[in-house]
DNA sequence: AGAAATTTTGCAGCAGGCGCAAATTTTCCT
DNA sequence: AGGAAAATTTGCGCCTGCTGCAAAATTTCT
């Protein structure tokens, strides 16, 4: 029921993902992805070249297509949260829901952090996701709660919600400590209802 | 002696400005950076292709240089104000003090928001470029306070600060209604002073 | 004016990305 | 099973972006 079409779609996933295993295997083996092509790619994940572009608009796209996979599950979960939740509750508590830490291990987040931070064409990708995310995510928001998505205060809630994921889930991998990973998420949202100008403990300055 | 090489200085800002302003107006002409040329912008500008790409990587970033020159003055704003105040208020004030509404006008900042907000590529180089900006400030928070580069809390304060003030500028560039810029970005702050689960008036949910 | 330094330019080349139509594969229907 | 219909893969050609390199032109310095 949910493959009707089954063997199709299924096909079309696995390519998908092996290519971009392929490009995150090759990105690191030649440290960096810049210094893979498109051609290559497609030749590890033996489909052509053509084929690649079909799956992915770039090299940088196919880089990041679990984190954009990733994203899409914390919409859908976002999508039911909102209709029962405040918007920031339902924000925080689909972020700590996502709990990558159980999804992916922590050498390849780290691998993946590295590539991406020294690449300036793979931070641009990636911000334009979290733009796209943020876009997607205030039309929940907005259906949700009746609000116009040009109003400022979702907005507001969602971007510092969005930064707070990240930064937050930046550091944890950097030194996990002795906290899970939506753990330390929870500890972000905290600082941002207490109102930001609050610091934690050992505030800088 | 600010221009002890003058002339030459001069000449090279010129031509930048000058490709700059170029791309602009061919992006609104042709309704999209996209329809637009590295060619064509050279040629409107008097130069050739290859010297567009002496001064910019992209069409993307000639789009946006004028962008880039605000965050760069911003940051040698913060930079001053880091010394003497404490971090939130310093990038506030900063931010309030850009008063971007009296260096361009309404209907330019207009302009360029559609032609960005319609472009992914334009999306992707401007969310770079926040994150470089993003980078650069990390660094001026770090050296004012003595905190570390890697430190959750001022990341999370200049993360706050900067979704802040894009999220609020947008807002006021749909609808000014009867306040100034700067007034506007001011109320933003506060927002995430009082703590951002309390909502500013008209609550979304 | 003439030498030195710098900028502009053209050229060649690699790679990304897209449209198109032919070839191949998968699904569907009888 | 068998063949028609639908969808995917592939190759090809094309345009554009972007970079290195070396020659030509321009600016600065003496």
């Amino acid at each position: 029921m949910t493959d009707r079409t089954g063997l199709r779609e299924r096909k079309k996933a696995a390519t998908q993902a092996a290519l971009s295993a392929a490009t995150f295997r090759l990105a690191i083996a030649k440290e960096g992805l810049g210094n893979v092509t498109a051609e290559e790619i497609a030749a590890e994940a033996g489909v052509s070249t053509r084929t690649f572009h079909n799956y992915f608009a770039s090299k940088e796209a196919a880089l990041l297509h679990d984190f954009n996979e990733t994203t899409n599950a914390l919409l859908a979960d976002l999508r039911e949260r909102a209709a029962t939740q405040p918007i920031w509750d339902a924000i925080r508590d689909a972020a700590i829901a996502m709990h990558l830490d159980e999804k992916f291990d922590l050498e390849t987040m780290r691998c993946r952090e590295q590539l991406i931070h020294n690449s300036p064409s793979l931070i641009k990708e990636q911000s334009g996701q979290f733009m796209e995310l943020f876009s997607e995510a205030i039309g929940i928001v907005a259906e949700a709660t009746g609000a116009a998505t040009t109003d400022l205060y979702p907005r507001l809630v969602l971007g510092s919600a969005l930064v707070c994921i990240k930064t937050t889930t930046e550091h944890w991998l950097a030194d996990p400590g002795d906290r899970t990973l939506p753990e330390a998420i929870a500890e972000g949202f905290a600082v941002l209802e207490r109102g930001i100008t609050q610091p934690p403990s050992l505030p800088g300055n």
